[in-house]
DNA sequence: GTCTATACTTGGATAGAC
DNA sequence: GTCTATCCAAGTATAGAC
């Protein structure tokens, strides 16, 4: 089949996703991501002019994605519940854009500039609806700021080791909790009722 | 004062500690930590042995830190409010150690076998107190693995970049939220909440 | 466009003077 | 114990053949 040569560019990003998330910008160099992608190593200077740009050419996928929700605010169970969902979706799909992600802000590196755009839409969209739903008494909390590192941790935090699997050894709900729907109303859960959400 | 020459390996191990949890282990040179340290490059080498060991050294710290306590289970709540209690105050006071261990899991790092065994009697005790409140009704969630990941995620995510600090502007709760007690109060109703805590 | 070979830079660790 | 100077390995990026 043709695409057996699946587009050098892909083969690259898609190597450099995988290591980037497992070894962080520094620790993966440019000859990891051309073995891994099985090219020659001036090809990602040739096609993305350096391992930076290679960097920041995955996360232009990633801005789109998460910009254009924008929510009315009417219903601000509903939004959260809109927000977790898509984040959870996302998160699932993407988990190593959500491991770079979180390293870059954890380690407030100097490429957070050029990424601090998509973050930010993410925040302030969950700022406007907690302070909604506070102003309209549906949720009930005291520290926006903290209760927006609450949300977020909850949402952000899930990563599975294989390491930490013997922690959950003999854990009965095991089959079921996986599917996404599951995972949504887990979460859910948790957050809606973490903010004394009230129907 | 004789202090001034404050034991060459706790400035290396002060420098190695910031730059660590802002650079991450790869990102940070031996030079670096030298040059904050004020100190010769070879003493690194000389005093720990390696870049490596002085990574490890900062972790000793933590050991007895986390593995000391243990729960009796009897009273599920009056545990977890203990354990954030501790997690919390121990996050403020030592954020940079934090940082990194939240950095070795993330990418599960080669290193992560030596510090292995405090992450997981964390994890464990975790567990623990989260199964004995359910078998006693006291907690009410379904899947254990999932709600281990949001408390944790509770947590441990309090990044508090700079970089974030315009999402904040003019929340109305500033003085009073960053005493200890505060923070230890908000994350234990969240938590608490979230786990539909019954008393 | 893709490869191999190489130039150039930086990092970790050591040698040896003090 | 601490410093300066240096070695060697590994990293990025480029040159030039195909």
């Amino acid at each position: 089949m043709k695409q057996d040569q699946k587009d050098v560019k892909i083969k690259i990003l898609d190597a450099a996703k995988r290591l980037f998330a497992r070894k962080g910008f520094e620790g993966t160099t440019v000859r990891q991501i051309c073995d891994e992608a099985g090219v020659a190593l001036a090809l990602v200077s040739y096609h993305f002019g350096g391992k930076e740009n290679v960097y920041y050419a995955l996360f232009e996928t990633l801005t789109p994605q998460f910009a254009q929700t924008t929510y009315d605010l009417k219903d601000p169970e509903a939004d959260l519940r809109s927000l977790i969902r898509d984040f959870v979706q996302f998160r699932i799909a993407e988990p190593e854009l959500i491991n770079m992600l979180q390293q870059e802000v954890m380690m407030q590196s100097p490429r957070l500039e050029k990424i601090q755009s998509i973050v930010f839409s993410i925040w302030m969209q969950l700022r406007h609806i907690l302070e909604a739903g506070r102003g309209m008494g549906r949720f009930d909390y005291e520290s926006l700021k903290h209760t927006m590192h609450f949300v977020f941790g909850t949402l952000i935090f899930s990563r599975v080791s294989p390491f930490l699997e013997p922690v959950f050894e003999s854990d009965t709900v095991q089959a079921k909790e996986e599917s996404l729907d599951s995972v949504v109303a887990y979460t859910t859960r948790f957050i809606l009722n973490g903010l004394q959400c009230k129907e």
